[in-house]
DNA sequence: CATGAATGAGGATTCATTCAT
DNA sequence: GATGAATGAATCCTCATTCAT
């Protein structure tokens, strides 16, 4: 289940790759503004720069808009995560960098990361799989290198607990993004990162109860 | 900022409430299987055993049937939670308690939560708040619970940390639902609650060297 | 083709007089405010202080209620109009008279007068002519007086001017209603009255041109 | 305030033209047999020979095609006025042409006019001034007209007489097609011209008692 | 007589998509 | 390849009227 072919009427490969940017780009904006459902393909394809025929030469379906911006997304956040986490071998000082990481990414795009998370559901049970991949394989990232900091013997847990941790992880850095109505009052985004890291690492337990 | 009030053209409350009740209920269902936009107040009107005049005769518009979802699906949960959690003095095992009874609630209405986080985001800019502030009140249920054990001096936790941690609760529950294509196949609501209990509260580091 | 009736489910005459009374009173306020076709069943019975089901065991349908609203406003006219004018002989000064009196009831029942003016045309075509036969009566009034005044030898008119003259200060009345967005701005209704009729009696030309 | 601009999604100034000339001319014969009210969307766009679609293509709303009907009238009533009207200096024959002209072009338009001053009440607040202004400028004409005529002696009338004239002028060519049930059962065309320029200009005293 | 809950046909409007130019 | 006019199914909502209580 490699990326899903979204097919095109046009034939250059190039054009169709900047056109498809271009749409996203502007179809992300209206996202956030109003949602999937209340976006217009019209107005996607006025933000675009293109004519509302134009747009149906690049994508079959309003739905595939979608799906390409949902792609795109993934493809940056896990770009610029690439970028900075080199995948050597684990220990906790990676780990947490490589929350912060994650972490300020999400910032940087939350209103991408927003729109992602409150519209997927809105894809077809066709391209959802492919979609939720994506998220699967972004978990094992994080999974990774927590099961190589555990074989580091720095951390202690069992199979399921590293998977749990990674999902747990992924889900904090989205939580910033669509609990940011509450979370944006309290912390900025260095405290929120360094309690969360401390609170996934470190746990709250008094020690003279342990 | 109370609970909103949905004005019905229907004199008699007691069959305000009555008929209500059924339209939630077949709204929750089809917006389970369709989601809010791609239901139609005809289908809701039919689900729920009536005409599409009687339905406008209880609210109106389509979005006050979502805010009365969420408002119920949130009376429901807090219901439930209220039933099992006396409100004494913390304790670290009031609070394991109160984890595993919030998830309990969660997976027993676990599409009902599904529906409302995914479908919030559709309500107007003016329902929106009524429906953050039950969030906010369920969060603080548990702030209130985790102060108390700090205070009771069994956590070891600054203010802010103690409003993460709550944060944390109730997206881990909610997590349950929302990632349950992958976490279902991982793990069982026990293993589940058991494990996120065990990392909320223990953290992950191996003691020796911490 | 007398007065057209309008059939009640109630027996008893008093009431029903009553009742009609209320709603037409009710209704006319409505139908100025937003016309005929945009005031709703509900909105009368409202405003008339019963419910919807009693509203509708005095008339059997809306258009019923324009009826007895347009009959209402003839016979509150005429009414108005027979107390102070004297059917006696005709004379110059009569006229005068009557022009002066009707001009004055249209001006007290403007908003009455309007409605009827601009809602008639949604009457059916099975009770238009019920009305169009009272707007005939009325002219006729004014035809009788005018043509005793010719016969006194005060006018110099053929018959067909008589009916005209008759239409023209008919209209010349409702015009104060139907074009007062601009008349009032120019004329106070003394001024209206006093112009008016010179025009009417006198006519314009320069004696010097006759 | 000059002409009220009516948005089209279509881009060709010369179609939407062309298009909106045929959805006028179908709605008016639907207003004229139904009534604005009584008329749907959808007949306009059956009778005009599209789709309900393509209707909206070129409008917003249906009242948005009242007000073009409406416009469309003035302009046609105005256009068949200035072939007719030289605008040269005054004179008692210029005026009795231009009565002449003007309730023959209302006679010509007769189902036109008649739909327009029954319907202009359903014009929202915000664009009956536009309608009003029009009907103020065709005042205009006769006005000049009647002015013109007074400076040159031929009529001994004071400012505000000649104005009220002009508004009988208007009114009286209204009243041939809104009294038309009654009316053209005692006169032709020609008779009814004759008659009201006669009492218009000549009033109607018995120059013995003058 | 009075009430008001229930009904559902009907109506305005939107919008994804197509296709001729 | 690009354009944008045309389409019509789909959708939300209204409101006159009925009838059981």
């Amino acid at each position: 289940m490699a990326r899903k072919e979204v097919p095109s009427l046009v034939k250059d490969e190039k054009l169709i790759q900047k056109r498809r940017g271009e749409m996203v780009k502007a179809a992300v904006n209206l996202f956030k503004e109003n949602g999937f459902h209340r976006t217009t393909t019209r107005e996607i394809a006025k933000a675009s720069g293109f004519s509302i025929g134009t747009l149906y030469e690049y994508i079959r379906s309003k739905e595939d808009i979608l799906y390409l911006v949902c792609d795109s997304i993934y493809e940056g956040v896990r770009e610029k995560l690439n970028e900075q986490i080199g995948m050597t071998e684990g220990s906790i000082d990676h780990v947490k960098k490589a929350i912060a990481v994650y972490f300020n990414v999400v910032d940087e795009m939350q209103d991408e990361v927003l729109v992602m998370y409150q519209e997927v559901k809105s894809l077809s049970r066709e391209a959802l799989p492919y979609v939720l991949k994506k998220e699967l394989e972004m978990t094992e990232i994080f999974e990774e290198l927590i099961k190589q900091t555990v074989e580091q013997g720095e951390l202690d847990l069992c199979e399921e607990e590293v998977k749990l941790l990674a999902h747990n992880i992924l889900v904090h850095g989205q939580m910033w993004t669509f609990r940011r109505w509450s979370l944006r009052k309290e912390y900025s985004l260095e405290e929120y990162t360094k309690m969360q890291t401390h609170l996934l690492l470190n746990g709250v337990k008094n020690k003279s109860f342990t």
